[in-house]
DNA sequence: TCCTGTGAAACGGTTCACAGCC
DNA sequence: GGCTGTGAACCGTTTCACAGGA
């Protein structure tokens, strides 16, 4: 079972997780792989290939169980435990994820935010004030930072990359619109928000020119 | 020319644009397949796949001009137009789209903000006031609307894509963490920041878990 | 009967390798 | 020599179809 799972794969078992806390919810006891399907806008198929790459939670004739495939999704994705969060940039992209309630219900904790402006530095983010950017160093180190969120712009990211790396945070979520460069064992998430709005322009553009 | 074109082509062209905006300032007139994949994260021979689909903009021996191809890359991308957005949803990820120097520059116009809250309606954001949910149809229609941005709590996103299809609207950016059912002609672009966090952590989860 | 689990087939995207043009 | 354009091979993912347990 220690085989490569693909990034798609791991999207979509995020998206069940959802289903399955809303059936919770409702108090629905199982769920049949097509319902999962029709809730994380995907196949009946697929749900079952997408699960079976765990182990096997279903039973034949029933459905999968809510609680527990629940539970044990949320032990796939890593979401059992706290994350300590350093935000990179007191912009309005770090805002907007730290005003998603998920962000804290889902484990993330926001230990520090950061930004090289220094109209910027001592204001307070809700309990967390923001510090100068030279301080992150020593915010990943003492305050034992898992995860680093960079919300510069595209020019300062690589640099503040490299500084994360090497004070070993353990992964990256990265705003700015550049392929970052990083040791494999670091992995990095990009979320490129003109790219999506490109890509739907791309994608309207398309309609109709097909007849 | 007219076979469909992937998702994550579509991703990487806007990428390439990128670098070739860079390059474009820097002075340069011609670019390599190998250059632009450096600036792209991905390998020359995607480069060179990926620009094929559309035509031979390259000279063999010399590369690709980087003016000339700029300008093909955004004529793909449907950015040689201007879009009118509307925002549903009067938030802070609505926010942290506007602020992105690159939303109008690249072609994009917010043209209204709409908010169910009554205390969010009449404020201004920037030359635009908040309007009261209930005008989305009317304002789609009376200002042209192309593009909708949903940033809406998830139970009622399906609910707002439903009025946006049927007023007309060409395209939709969803930001709600739920698989919207909207008829195909209607391209749906989804950007689900939850959903990335927890394939971080899941990743993040992983590395070393293979010795 | 119902619905999962899973090999096998089909599909689509990426990589390779080289022919062809500058 | 250098670098593009592209068929062919490769590889991972999705879909199919059905065996088998509740």
């Amino acid at each position: 079972m220690s085989h490569r799972v693909s990034d798609s794969t791991v999207r979509r078992l995020s998206q069940y997780l959802r289903v399955l806390e809303d059936l919770e919810r409702s108090g629905a006891t199982t769920v049949s792989s097509e319902a999962l399907a029709a809730g994380g806008g995907t196949t009946a198929a697929q749900v079952r290939k997408d699960l079976s790459q765990f182990g096997s939670f279903g039973k034949r004739g029933l459905g999968y169980p809510v609680v527990d495939l629940g539970a044990r999704l949320r032990s796939i994705l890593g979401l059992e435990r706290r994350w300590r969060v350093v935000l990179v940039g007191a912009g309005r992209i770090g805002s907007a994820l730290f005003s998603y309630p998920n962000f804290t219900s889902r484990g993330y904790d926001c230990v520090a935010v950061l930004d090289s402006d220094p109209v910027k530095v001592g204001r307070w983010w809700g309990a967390v004030p923001v510090r100068p950017a030279e301080e992150l160093e020593e915010v990943i180190r003492t305050l034992d930072v898992d995860l680093v969120i960079i919300a510069v712009p595209a020019e300062e990211a690589q640099r503040v990359a490299d500084r994360v790396v090497s004070a070993g945070a353990k992964g990256i979520l990265n705003f700015a619109a550049v392929a970052l460069r990083v040791p494999p064992h670091v992995p990095v998430t990009n979320v490129n928000l003109v790219m999506e709005l490109e890509a739907l322009s791309f994608s309207v553009t398309q309609v109709g020119k097909d007849a």
